[in-house]
DNA sequence: TAGAATCTGGAGCGATCGCTCAGGTTTTTT
DNA sequence: AAAAAACCTGAGCGATCGCTCCAGATTCTA
């Protein structure tokens, strides 16, 4: 039994450990497959497997449990926002149209994957062992804030609303196209039309 | 076979239908334990009906599905928050302080409740027939931002950071206190800090 | 080429799942 | 008191669940 996660890296020589990792890529798509479709409660072990045309044993020999499996997904899915931002222009302005873009994606043709994002984000909060996903997608959020404004107040503001922002494009129909996302982001960071009380 | 929700008003004369109201009550507070405890994946038909106290076959007799069920916990829920957003002060400086500690014990005494919520919600994005509970929760957010903006912009985005901030409370273990959630609104709604560009 | 490491997948155990159903009890109506 | 209406439930069917087991196939190491 081999289950550790193995370095992931680029070419691995050994054959036979290449094709197991290749497996586990296959096996969480297949989980995000299902998660975007269904939902995380649809994700079993035969399910899984019959997505990614494996039998059901295969499934238990890569990942454990069933909760392996979620764990896993939700990593991959937090590299893959973390990604995201680290791939956002220097510029702020343009970051800034960036990350709209993002967020309005995840209203659109993201929609399914960012749903799925929320769910595993929401079960995490549930389990104390995945709590340092939690963690790792604030950091991030909060080092994209920190280009905005150094004061922490006005930091948390800014995240909470990017997180809300998130949640009202792949719940709600209105706000979905880039434009009228960067304008509330724009309202946030920038503030220029309001009155100093 | 009634399966009606029935006019949920106070005394009914009938006392087969008061009995049929109470257990309705019994099973919906049971599901709500459920998914504070275990989340939505674990409200089965047996564990309700454990959990209220009742033979599993009392819980298909009131609702036909475990989805019916939880959709009238969704509801059930949404009420609950449009009912405290509705008790909220007349002044609005007190009604953001009370805003502020309904936002905090989301993520300390009420969290449960507060994740609860939040996964029924999502939930409810994912089937068309419960998009309507959604647009009533927007609606009750959107209208207490419009007592501090006129903006429909600002008031988007003044939403958004509610929503979110009711997302970090219960999912991270800083930003506990009604004090910093009051003092993270007050940079939303009333900007005095920030600088005019 | 022998032996070790890794991978494969069919079979299946015990538990739980959603839901049905046939007949029971309680309450109201006549 | 009889009939009607509403309420209630134990038993259980067929399906799926998580997970285990292990004999065989494949691939690398020595």
């Amino acid at each position: 039994m081999p289950m550790q996660p193995e370095s992931d890296e680029a070419h691995i020589s050994d054959g036979r450990r290449r094709k197991g990792h290749e497996r586990r890529r296959r096996l969480l798509a297949a989980v995000m497959s299902v998660i975007e479709r269904d939902g995380v409660a649809a994700v079993t072990q035969r399910v899984v497997a019959k997505e990614a045309g494996l039998p059901p044993s295969a499934v238990t020999y890569y990942y454990a449990t069933v909760d392996d499996l979620l764990t896993a997904a939700l990593i991959q899915v937090n590299d893959w926002y973390i990604d995201a931002f680290a791939s956002l222009s220097a510029d702020d302005d343009r970051a800034m149209e960036q990350l709209a873009e993002l967020i309005a994606a995840g209203g659109d043709r993201n929609r399914a994957h960012t749903m799925a994002e929320y769910e595993l984000f929401l079960m995490a909060g549930r389990r104390p062992d995945m709590r340092a996903e939690i963690a790792r997608w604030n950091q991030v959020i909060d080092a994209f804030t920190a280009r905005f404004t150094a004061d922490p107040l006005d930091g948390t503001a800014i995240a909470a609303a990017i997180d809300g922002l998130f949640l009202r494009t792949f719940t709600t129909d209105g706000l979905s196209t880039a434009p009228e996302v960067l304008a509330v982001l724009k309202r946030i960071t920038r503030r220029h039309p309001f009155a100093p009380e």
